[in-house]
DNA sequence: CGCTAATCGGAACGAATCGGTCCTATTGGA
DNA sequence: TCCAATAGGACCGATTCGTTCCGATTAGCG
C-alpha cells in the first residue's frame, strides 16, 4: 500500500520537468542534478516514462526529451502506471490473470473492482501541473 | 501500488469471519478451510490481526478468536494497516522518518499529504460488512 | 567526410522485503 | 495430572525492487 521509490522519484522528476518552459530540451543529467535522484536511476526512469508515452525522446548529442503532453493533461495515475505497471489492488482485478485459488467462489472479489476504481480515481484527479506549482 | 497477497488473504479471511454469527468461536483452521488460505499463513495472519486489535483471541483447547468490533466498524484500511503497516504513499509523509535526500527543498512533498489522505479515505469508506455480503 | 562527445536504451548484479514453513509455549479439557 | 489443540514467534527460500554498469545511436566539429 505504498508506491515504490522509483515511482516516487518519477513523480519528483516529472514535476521538475513541468517547471521548465514548455518545449525546452531536457536531459536526464540536468534533471538528476535538480532533483537529487542518482543519474543512472534517472536514466532508467526516463526510459520507462518515454516507453509509456509521457516523454518524447531524441537521441544523440543534442538529444534529450520533453513532456509529450501538456502538464495539466498528465495525471499522477499516468506516472505511477508508467513505472509500476497497471494499478490493481489485487491480482484478480485484471481480467486475464487468474491465479487466485478461490476464483469464482471468492465472495470478496466482486467488491474489489469498485475499491480499485476509487483508488485509481483519486490518483487520476491529481494533475502534474498541480504538483509542479510551489505550495505555500 | 498494489497490496501484498498477505493483505489480500487477510481481507478474505476477515470477510469470511464476518459471515459467521457475531460471537461465534472461530479458529484459524476453520477459516483456512473456508477461504483456501494455507493454514500456516492463516495462523500468521490471525496473529497480526489480533496484535492490531481487530481480533480477540483466546488460547488453549477451546480457544480461538472472534471479531473484536462489529463488522460495520471495521474498515478496509484497518485490515490493510494491520498487515502491511501504516498506509503512506511516500516515506516523507509520516513525520518521524526523514530519509529523502531532498527534504525541505522538495516541491512535491507538500502535495503528498492530500494525495495520501484521498487514498486512505477511499479505503476507510469500505466497511467489512459491505465486503462480507454476497454480491449478485 | 570521419571523428569525437554526449545522450538514450537495455542488460546484469546486489539488496531488501515478501511469502511460506516449522517449531515452541501456553491453556482448557479429560 | 496428563493430554491435546491452539496461538505466538523464529527461521528459510523466493520474488521483486533498486542500483549500477556497459553498449547502441546520433548530432556537432575538425
Amino acid at each position: 500500500m505504498r508506491l515504490t521509490s522509483l515511482a516516487d522519484y518519477a513523480v519528483v522528476m516529472m514535476a521538475a520537468a513541468a517547471r521548465h518552459p514548455a518545449g525546452a530540451r531536457l536531459s536526464a543529467t540536468v534533471l538528476a542534478q535538480e532533483t537529487g535522484v542518482p543519474l543512472p536511476t534517472a536514466q532508467k526512469l526516463t526510459g520507462r516514462l518515454a516507453a509509456a508515452g509521457l516523454l518524447a525522446t531524441a537521441r544523440g548529442t543534442g538529444g534529450g526529451f520533453r513532456l509529450a503532453r501538456r502538464a495539466p493533461e498528465i495525471s499522477l495515475a499516468d506516472i505511477v502506471e508508467a513505472v509500476e505497471g497497471p494499478i490493481v489492488m489485487t491480482s484478480c482485478v485484471d481480467a486475464e490473470r487468474h491465479e487466485c485459488a478461490l476464483e469464482g467462489a471468492c465472495q470478496v472479489r466482486p467488491h474489489m473492482g469498485a475499491v480499485n476504481g476509487a483508488i485509481r480515481g483519486a490518483l487520476q484527479g491529481v494533475s502534474l501541473s498541480s504538483l509542479a506549482e510551489v505550495k505555500a
